[in-house]
DNA sequence: TAAATTTACGGGTACGTACCCGACACTTCA
DNA sequence: TGAAGTGTCGGGTACGTACCCGTAAATTTA
């Protein structure tokens, strides 16, 4: 039962060097007080016996902190979607925080592309050795990470993914196929060949996922040959005044309209409308477990959710962040979550 | 930057006891050599602290090995599908062993489950500290991780999945849904109604895996009203004149087959039968990236393979396990592979 | 050429836990 | 009554790395 002793440390790095454990110590850092000469005898020596360092005992004696930026939209009152992956960024930093981990939390606004910029600067002037963040602005988080990967700088995204991206690691839904879930929910509700209704309620239209969303929901409906004509709108202001304006107008435009597919959690806003305007015969399915959602789907507005385990993401997110930084690389690419379906019946026992 | 000091660890709980690190080490491992009062002291301490070890340091100090079992089919003659996992758990191996972990391998024989029975029974008598294993024969399978939940053995399962077991670990295809994308494939070669014959090479006919794969095929021609009549034939016996011999009986029983899916790696056999009969029309569907499956791949004997990532599964099963016995809990309980789709086209770039 | 810096390096301690080697008190038995 | 055993505990070292502090030699400066 004992260890193997095939492993070479830094101790036999200095033996072989002829010089002491803290010369090693000063190149494997490269710090400063070594001369060029043995120095290049000592890399010499590592490359030779391709030294791996011991990551435990690494963590163990040093004494700095790695510091992981969490960069997420801030809570709002209008939809408290982001308290979800926040609950699970807490659980994993509770499980770490013994092992010299600490997040930094940076928020920024969703309805303000200036929030996030100003929270990237500082994310990138504070020195973190890693960064969790949601891409929710498609073209200012491809330049972050862009910075992010010239400092090497390990970025994981949860939520959405923002493909062809390098060195990022991506915990969240396959989004296409989400998409394809959605429809293929809604056909159980279509009892026509009338109008399908895509709201794009954000005040990011580009946004990536949502495109990804969407072309999945698409290709259910060509992949089986529905008749259905699938029209869309964008909501570019999320207050419930204006959800209420433009699909008062959209439905007036397209009276047959039967059914309804919200490509994010804010779909309560359209169940909200659909109920003070009597316009219960119309399906709808949307996204995530948010209280008010659950209200509407309780009271039969809303016909099917679609989750992601958004704490898990969170969670999960913060993990692979730690392990990647303390265990080496390990590097998972992608990591799907599962595409829940929640409805009225099994609401109760859902876990985020 | 300065690391937390909140945390507690045996030297505060050896202050507060009034007794020497030792000792509190004594009672954390339950060793002799302590009195039930202090024993209590220290315990109640240990309790009032939530004291969580430092498990970095642990290791880093323990000169105790972990051992990990490996228990998964030989690579036989008939096929060579399990050297891709091998591969990855070697490759996973390298990267952990100088943390103290160690890897036993116990071989069992896909066509003998004495030999099943005899492995696992040495596994349980090791002393090892995990277990990778595929549970190719459930039953089997179930009882030993009986065994080993009695004995607390974290078990991960790789490959093919046994529902409703407690306490273990899945790295593998979504069996059901693998079927789904095989019947989708098959549909892509289906020219008429004609019969569709599903064919499983086993020594073990009610094996999990291949029921989840068959219940997912079927379903896909149930949710599409394919009108193709399904009808399934089991080979017992894998070499290669059982198999043309049960071929032959079907082919002239059903003289209206157009297609044939293959529920696991032993598809060439199948391909081996067509090609010699010539009965290259008839459509073939199966499963992994074999040598002798790529070839018949290339010839236009096969049309599509479905592939799991079998040397990742070795790799993630085993660094599953090590995180897990190494960094705590950290549980994921499932993590299903992508399910690949391997033609001619492809196949030069596939990634294992 | 002596003093003041700078450069280059080694000694030694710490991280939190594991575990060996004793020490001391107390019991048992001849 | 003394020797041998048993139960209970503490001191101290080790794991592999990080990093502080001190010092001798080399170099610069006056």
């Amino acid at each position: 039962m004992e260890k193997e002793n095939t492993y070479f440390g830094v101790k036999e790095i200095a033996r072989r060097a002829k010089v002491s454990i803290a010369t090693v110590d000063r190149v494997l850092h490269n710090r400063t007080g070594v001369s060029e000469k043995t120095k290049k005898k000592i890399n010499d020596i590592i490359k030779e016996l391709d030294y791996q360092p011991n990551i435990l005992a690494s963590r163990l004696a040093s004494k700095k902190t790695i510091n992981i930026a969490v960069f997420i939209p801030r809570v709002s009152p209008e939809t408290d979607f982001w308290d979800a992956p926040l609950r699970g960024i807490r659980r994993a930093e509770s499980e770490i925080k013994k092992y010299g981990v600490k997040l930094n939390t940076f928020f920024f606004d969703l309805n303000d592309k200036e929030s996030f910029h100003k929270q990237a600067k500082l994310i990138l002037d504070s020195g973190v050795n890693g960064v969790l963040m949601a891409p929710s602005f498609v073209e200012e988080a491809t330049q972050f990470v862009g910075d992010c990967h010239k400092i090497k700088l390990p970025v994981t995204f949860i939520d959405s993914n923002v493909p062809e991206q390098t060195n990022i690691t991506y915990i969240g839904p396959h989004l296409f196929r989400s998409g394809y879930v959605g429809a293929k929910l809604m056909t159980y509700r279509l009892k026509s060949d009338r109008k399908v209704l895509v709201v794009n309620i954000s005040t990011e239209t580009d946004n990536y996922n949502y495109i990804q969303i969407e072309e999945g929901f698409r290709s259910y409906f060509r992949d089986h040959d529905q008749a259905n004509e699938i029209i869309r709108i964008d909501i570019k202001d999320t207050d419930q005044l204006s959800v209420a304006k433009h699909l008062t107008k959209v439905i007036h435009q397209h009276q047959e309209i039967e059914a309804i597919f919200v490509t994010n959690s804010r779909v309560f806003s359209v169940a909200r409308f659909l109920q003070e305007n009597n316009l219960t015969n119309i399906a709808l399915v949307g996204y995530d477990f948010l209280k008010e959602n659950i209200d509407f789907l309780k009271s039969n507005i809303i016909d099917f959710l679609i989750c992601h385990k958004p704490e898990e993401q969170g969670y999960r997110g913060i993990m692979s962040l730690y392990q990647n930084l303390v265990l080496g690389s390990l590097v998972e690419k992608v990591h799907f979550m599962p595409i829940d379906i929640i409805t009225k019946e099994n609401e109760a026992f859902y876990q985020n």
